[in-house]
DNA sequence: TCTAACCTTGACGTTCGGGTCAAACATCGC
DNA sequence: GCGATGTTTGACCCGAACGTCAAGGTTAGA
């Protein structure tokens, strides 16, 4: 590791991480990353002089935050796509929230964002019922194998006293 | 739809359905059920003399419980197959728990599958805290927006009011 | 300035989860 | 036993989500 460069450390948010040093903390291949981005699940990052990509901190929640969605919980890159989007309507509706013009396109806008939350989040409440049901299946199941169990060491319990009495 | 056989109508839980009508009655395609037997996630089923597959009732509620798992909770068929193995060793369990030889041999199976079935649990509490988690995370941005909604619209009127005033 | 380490795009390969088609065989009602 | 419909295996194909070279351009430390 002769020509490590020196990582320059974001003190704010500007993006000053190259995709390599993403790739470590993120855990996730830099193919992978490129990939992401060719898809449009991660913006197009600004680049150094000679071409190389330069991610923020965001960049790196954006990554886990995918990451989260598609392991844990089963959405594909696609239905994500839409999710981060909707992120990205967000933002975009908090950072020119102030200026007061167009104020009922900005409406429409905003009812689409909500429109998006609201299926996200139907979505997600199928799933919890989904995954609780099978949790009470479950839960009820290891109620019926430890009555076997009990019901096992029970009788264990006696042959070994029915040995006992014999050997007396 | 001249020669439609009539379904033997399981009436305890032999093997009576061909694979037509367990597709139609799970909704998954044959090709599907033939993948899955060829995958392991379903035992081989037993044949008619001609080589035809017959299912039983219990094949069809495991097909169920594949597709629940795979797309409510978007577990891989390898990992599904890990918990349909783990299911088959509890009906083995269930079939030969009255002959009482090697009790002892039981309880360590028992004792196994009570652990399998733990970690299942286990790993669908975590999936549930996830998803629940990202719920309330979208409950609290619905509330958000419908705060910037009220503020909109009270503008909205504010703006309409004052022009009413401006004409007249 | 040289060079190891890093990055770029491009193209092709792979695994998973099936779909689709074909050719031959089986079943069942008539 | 004939014919419509159902089933068999086999082979090839597909999109998703990357992995894996290959050939070259970039960066920065000495």
């Amino acid at each position: 590791m002769a020509h490590k460069r020196n990582a320059p450390a974001a003190t704010s948010d500007e993006p000053c991480l190259q995709i390599g040093e993403v790739a470590e903390r993120t855990g996730v291949t830099q193919r992978t990353l490129r990939f992401y981005e060719e898809k449009g699940l991660l913006k197009p990052p600004t680049r150094m002089d000679g071409g190389f990509r330069l991610y923020s901190e965001a960049d790196i929640q954006r990554v886990e935050q995918i990451r989260r969605l598609q392991q844990h919980l089963g959405f594909t890159l696609a239905e994500i796509k839409e999710m981060v989007e909707a992120e990205e309507v967000l933002w975009q509706l908090r950072a020119e929230y102030r200026p007061e013009a167009a104020l009922s396109q900005k409406r429409s806008q905003l009812l689409r964002a909500i429109e998006l939350t609201e299926r996200q989040h139907d979505l997600i409440r199928q799933k919890v019922g989904a995954l609780t049901e099978m949790q009470s299946k479950l839960e009820e199941r290891l109620a019926t194998f430890s009555g076997w169990l009990d019901r096992m060491e029970a009788t264990l319990k006696a042959e070994r006293k029915t040995k006992v009495k014999t050997k007396a």
